[in-house]
DNA sequence: GGGCCCAGAGATAACGTTTTCCCACAGAGG
DNA sequence: CCTCTGTGGGAAAACGTTATCTCTGGGCCC
């Protein structure tokens, strides 16, 4: 192997350097409750650490506290621009915080539960955030039983504790938009059904629809551009194919938007388009996309902090909704109706 | 706390179940090489442990061994979705060696450095996955004397091990496509200069364009949509505009379609399209780009195949390249100059 | 002036591993 | 009968922490 730098730096080396007993700097370096400590002394303990750069070894503090500072996070898809945000915002939540996360992405549906039973079973995570749950999904139940909490994100489970949006509303956003344009043959582009998320979208939208005094055709697919690109075809195939559709995540958007193209109905001219999901990538398409905002970021982050409180031993709060307001970003793919 | 599961399962209980001392539980399941142990006896521990299902404790083994088996994955973007794949093939190669990866993304060009500062210091990983050194960057040097190996990914750096891919050539591949379809106005819209990997896309479209004979623009722009937008604008405002451009990520990609059609330039009939990196995201668009298909998932594979050899002493290898060659996806972004 | 208390810090144990060393016992050989 | 050599496994130490318990002077009160 290579001659690498030096190894840690332990206690014993900022003790050595300040000239006391390695647990003195343990209890200085915490603040212990019965710290009696001349001043000086601890000045000194403190430069030295300083000087030394010293950091606590995680694995012998973990040992020690039986306390990882780790947090794992199962997410069901990267491809998804939004996850992204729902990672940042739990990464640096949980990075001001101390800890550090670990991620597990549940690509093609099988590494997921695995993957948390290793991390789990190791000792390597003090917590888990779970956004991956399906509404029938037996991992779910071992979840909530497990040596270690679970937080489920944009997920609602019965039993757990659960942090989410206020998706129904931004389903209703989405469908007033399209019905103060005059749309009235609406439609929705939904996600599968076993999905809690998707489920919510579908509630608020079919209500405002029907609050309005219509009907709408509900088409769920799976949340990729493929799913949206089939169920568009669909749609226009009817015999009364619909004037504006909210679709429910910007994936199925840029497939239900190509479909559209192809089949030659211009967007917004002849369809309107609504999708969930705001990402830059909606400002770019043609046309650019009318878009329900969402805190995807503030999600991950007020899932950390749910987190963080149960493994506290504060099992309070156990469903959080986000105060902050879906934001309707309107841009090319609505227009009234002719 | 609400009452969960029991703690873990440790060497102690499989010893008691088992009737002999834990150190003997510890040999027989390591396979020691001293391990002189009565077939029966071995059976009784094996199926003891089997059925309390022991996994033996992370940070215990981490403490004693000063190995964690987690390995630090510093990644430039999550919104990239080629990244993703990259993420993923590193993740699945480290799972299947029984390590785990904790993700960093350098999102604002911050964050990195001080992450891998505090996982190192904390004595948290083994290893450091680099995907986002830029070519000037301090850190990178500080990464090549830690006190764990580093591999760069994607990336050469001078002094480091690098695992990259065919670039130059996947390049080269676009432009022939250009050139091969009658374009002699070609113009390549390209990365950070200070990034290696945008380098290297350059230097082999200049190659391919020189040898044919021409001369062609290379504009660098940020690595994203609206990079991509300003470089398409900002070429097709020059008095002779190219009818070929070859784009050097997705992301900006998707900016420069858009530039093109607000300008009112028709793709591909007035202006062909090339992208690097291919993602279900160009299938979709309008037209489908045409893209160059790298091996990103086999790079996180193979950066973290590398990685491990180092850990384990093996430094031998110090520059790899992928033998998968670039592979050119037509789609419709890309016709034959009228 | 003797006991007491308190400041200021050292000593010890424990978390769960792995590794090295050691011990007891059996059978064999002299 | 005594040592010698394996065989089968126990004992101890160490990784780096933190929590608790203990020790040592010195000053104070009575």
């Amino acid at each position: 192997m290579a001659a690498r730098g030096p190894r840690q730096v332990t206690l014993y080396d900022v003790a050595r350097e300040a000239g006391v007993h390695f647990t003195t700097v343990s209890r200085t370096l915490n603040g212990s409750a019965d710290l009696n400590i001349r001043p000086q002394t601890r000045e000194r303990i403190l430069a030295a650490a300083e000087r030394l750069k010293y950091r606590p070894n995680a694995f012998g503090r973990g040992l020690r506290l039986s306390s990882t500072h780790t947090l794992g996070l199962l997410v069901p898809s990267l491809r998804n621009p939004v996850y992204a945000a729902v990672v940042r915002g739990a990464s640096s939540r949980a990075w001001e915080r101390g800890y550090v996360v670990v991620l597990s992405e549940d690509s093609e549906g099988g590494l997921a539960a695995p993957a948390y039973e290793r991390l789990v079973s190791e000792g390597r995570i003090d917590g888990l955030l779970v956004a991956t749950a399906r509404r029938d999904d037996p991992a779910a139940e071992q979840w909530l039983k497990a040596p270690v909490p679970a937080v489920f994100v944009n997920r609602r489970h019965r039993g757990g504790h659960n942090v989410s949006m206020r998706e129904e509303e931004a389903a209703r956003l989405a469908a007033g938009h399209l019905l103060a344009l005059g749309h009235t043959r609406l439609a929705h582009i939904a996600g599968p059904e076993n999905l809690d998320t998707a489920v919510r979208r579908v509630r608020g939208f079919r209500a405002a629809v029907r609050e309005a005094g219509h009907r709408a055709p509900i088409v769920p697919v799976a949340f990729d551009e493929r799913g949206g690109y089939r169920a568009m075809v669909e749609l226009l195939g009817r015999s009364r194919p619909p004037t504006g559709v909210f679709v429910s995540n910007i994936n199925q958007a840029l497939g239900a938007l190509s479909a559209a193209k192809r089949q030659g109905v211009a967007v917004p001219e002849q369809l309107s388009l609504v999708t969930y999901d705001d990402d830059a990538l909606a400002e770019y398409l043609d046309p650019p996309l009318t878009a329900v905002r969402m805190p995807m970021q503030e999600l991950g982050e007020r899932a950390v902090e749910m987190l963080l409180d149960r493994i506290a031993g504060d099992d309070g709060r156990v469903d959080v909704v986000l105060d902050t307001p879906p934001l309707l970003v309107e841009r090319s793919s609505t227009a009234a109706t002719g």
